[in-house]
DNA sequence: CGTTCTATTGACTCGATTCAAACTAAGTGG
DNA sequence: CCACTTAGTTTGAATCGAGTCAATAGAACG
């Protein structure tokens, strides 16, 4: 596991969408964070939180925004990811924002994000490319759930989360840690446990993926992608960052499904700060 | 209808979100813009259409992004929304914007919205804000597919609808023109043409609703939102304006769903410029 | 070592789709 | 003004994907 500082992180996201000079580089390596840590299924953000002065920004693992009433998941975020960098213009909660398994979080200050805006163009578009970004991926959403049947959903949303994972350095081999619950992936599909858990055995079955002990291994990511109709392009990434999402593509060594998960990518781990 | 410039279609909705000063209004007031008419179902944007240096402020009808393959519509757009505000930050389109029924366009350069911005904090801060309802929307959308059946779904759209032309001024007496198909309807609500009709009928059967003559009247709007847990939080407009939406409400009159459409309302009309 | 999540399986039910056909309304042109 | 065309609406019957309920098995955790 690679170990350094929390802005890593963010700068690692901000240049999947822009190119950044060293100088923007050294203005997001002045970000002050605090650093968090959460357990699965813990809220970082409720609903009915008082407004806060501080961003969130991922570090490790995986965090969703879900709906009170309903529980579904309406955005799932990834490390390098700010899920709630809209608050630093509108402070209003609609929905939890709530941790996948275990999660590392920085808490930044608003100030932080306008202070770089201000300081730098590039820095300001980059933030607002992040941000269409995340809206892009909810109009994506709609249409996933919109036109495609469970197991398409199911796949599509492996493959966003394996794209966006791979752009920031992640998933490497297409092997990572996934430590939802069959529940998550439902909640998130807009089906029922039950019958996310069929969806995964089908995924199984035809031999696209092993999802065990929390680690989920792709055996064959162009069938996935197929299954799933994926068009990474809504994501807005870089075309040098996207050609990471499909290079060097080797379908990951076959194990059983019940074999020990790799140690490469084990989670969760420290954060070397 | 009230007749007036296109600027201030821009104006009304900018003042939902936020308070404009007289310099604002008088800011807003310089937009240059090209009128343009289109039919139902015409494409405004494609995909594949090179990057434009203009917005698109919908002044008189309805627009929908709606992905090319799936035919999904994803976002519906009233008079004062400009749907495609992102081109100015980045120009990529990932659907087309479609008519749905007559509508009336002001194509507005790019750069006026830069200048707006750099001369006016508030109407900086505006934008944004109408940016982030966007998004919530979309947000909204996905848990409104994911979580609501097939009637609540339509009659939550229909809320929305109501909810969002009344914060510009328009639906009073919840009566409205809304000139879609009802395979616009299902495609907006991920259900087929068939079942579209079938949850028209039983809106109509349980009397929340009117819709003939491509007029809409709304016969039991608390019904409906009920109906639909319409919780109108979400469109992020400020509190006088969102009174707006439930104030003053009392049952349209009844008439049979096949009497002649009120002529109050009728559309198209021409814009007076 | 029991308690508590989580995953799995089967049987039954139901909402929504599909297909096909008929019907209505709205143009269009002779 | 009417015949023709096309788009949109309505209806019924058969089918299917997904949900629900209920019970069991397995894994993780203190």
């Amino acid at each position: 596991m690679q170990t350094g500082f929390a802005f890593t992180k963010l700068a690692d996201r901000l240049a999947t969408v822009a190119e950044l000079s060293a100088d923007d580089f050294d203005l997001v390596a002045k970000m002050p964070s605090t650093i968090s840590h959460f357990s699965s299924h813990d809220h970082i953000l409720r609903t009915e939180d008082p407004p806060s002065s501080c961003c969130c920004l991922l570090l490790q693992g995986y965090l969703c925004w879900q709906e009170q009433t309903s529980g579904q998941i309406t955005s799932i975020h990834v490390p390098g990811d700010v899920p709630d960098l809209h608050t630093v213009v509108s402070p209003k909660l609609h929905a939890n924002l709530t941790a996948l398994g275990p999660v590392v979080v920085a808490f930044v200050p608003h100030a932080f994000f306008r202070e770089i805006s201000v300081r730098s163009p590039d820095l300001c578009r980059a933030l607002q490319l992040v941000s269409l970004a995340d809206a892009a991926c909810l109009r994506n959403w709609v249409s996933n759930l919109g036109s495609r049947d469970s197991l398409a959903r199911a796949a599509h949303l492996i493959c966003e989360i394996t794209f966006r994972l791979r752009a920031v350095g992640l998933a490497k081999e297409y092997r990572f840690p996934l430590p939802f619950t069959q529940s998550d992936l439902a909640a998130a599909c807009a089906i029922s446990a039950v019958h996310a858990n069929r969806v995964t055995q089908e995924l199984r079955k035809r031999r696209t993926l092993q999802w065990h002990a929390r680690t989920l291994t792709i055996t064959d990511w162009h069938a996935l992608v197929r299954l799933a109709s994926f068009e990474p392009d809504y994501l807005g990434l870089r075309d040098s960052v996207a050609r990471r999402g499909y290079s060097s593509y080797s379908p990951a060594p076959t194990e059983p499904d019940r074999a020990a998960p790799s140690h490469r990518t084990s989670m969760p781990g420290r954060l070397g700060l």
